[in-house]
DNA sequence: CATCCCATGTAAAAAGTTACATGATTTG
DNA sequence: CAAATCATGTAACTTTTTACATGGGATG
């Protein structure tokens, strides 16, 4: 369910289609929520049908033609309500280089070395285009209306900088230990 | 297929019961990966029936009787083949208070700061008590051997502390924000 | 006296992934 | 000329969650 509520949530932004929310999970949300497109589009449908959103077609010639949907204030409300009363439920985490990482006494030093490099990299892009992202959009810290973008945005921006610096602590670590 | 290796990987460091394995996942890896005891009973058979780990009843009087697992050769062969050569998928995080954090916009000020406050709170007991762990663990970085364990404990500590400051950060915008 | 801990499992339901399907336009 | 982007969807499959099941001992 936390999908949907999720969805709702990027719906009180603006309006917009489900392409543009699969975009905004993969680039904005990788540290928040993952989700795909199959995913998406059901959920969308399904929340339409219970007056969540309502959607409008947009025809468009030489693109295909692409549903807008908008919050409905039965969404909106049903959002408030889910955000103040729903129990907390612990974050669920499935980084597959963390598990190799906690395995790495059963690959050579420079395997493991060689492995954090990438995956550094990997955070490191991560970091310097979600911080281009912020400071682009968010110039200067914005009003209550949009708080909600703005700290996940830095939360992401924290995350992939917590994650490089690891990364650089931990080849030390790897480097200096005996064998 | 990658809970398999991550169980693998965590029987390296010694033979262990399907219930200890539950509780290092719930313990020391949250922010590496999250599974629950029926998903790790069924994996454990399956695995015997594989081939990649062995058991041994142990009888306790009082107590429930348990299975102990201990990797095999076949075991940890596959673990490091796959360390090495599986390709590495980006990490999935599902952290329903950042979705809830996201529409902060739809409720009010004192609501989020309050919702803030709660988390900051479980996050520094995360803090806390992965820090005594490993600092009881390890007082000395440890030879490559335990590299793993103690790298991955690192992360979570970060993780913690990340969160714990940002959720600081976070109540201080918002208090500041415009309504 | 209720709840938690230990310890293992099964079964049903929900959520999530991957592959299939279409097709014009743009980019390298 | 191959691949990526835009745009939506379905179907099969896998993974994950939740509930059910058992039962003694310890804790509050």
């Amino acid at each position: 369910m936390t999908l949907r509520y999720a969805l709702l949530g990027l719906l009180t932004r603006k309006s917009q289609t489900g392409y543009e929310l699969y975009q905004t999970f993969k680039q904005q949300l990788i540290y928040v929520w993952s989700s795909t497109h199959s995913q998406i589009y059901k959920e969308l449908n399904l929340m339409e049908k219970h007056g969540l959103i309502t959607y409008q077609w947009i025809y468009q010639e030489g693109s295909p033609n692409k549903k807008q949907y908008t919050i409905s204030y039965e969404g909106e409300k049903k959002l408030a309500e889910w955000i103040v009363h729903e129990q907390n439920r612990p974050l669920k985490m499935k980084d597959q280089f963390l598990i190799k990482a906690s395995s790495f006494s059963v690959i050579s030093k420079s395997e493991a070395i060689q492995l954090l490099e990438e995956v550094k990299q990997r955070e490191y892009d991560v970091y310097l285009q979600t911080k281009k992202w912020k400071e682009e959009t968010f110039p200067n810290a914005p009003s209550h209306k949009k708080t909600g973008e703005y700290i996940t945005a830095e939360f992401g921006i924290r995350y992939a900088k917590m994650y490089v610096d690891w990364c650089d602590w931990a080849m030390e670590v790897i480097k200096q230990a005996d064998e």
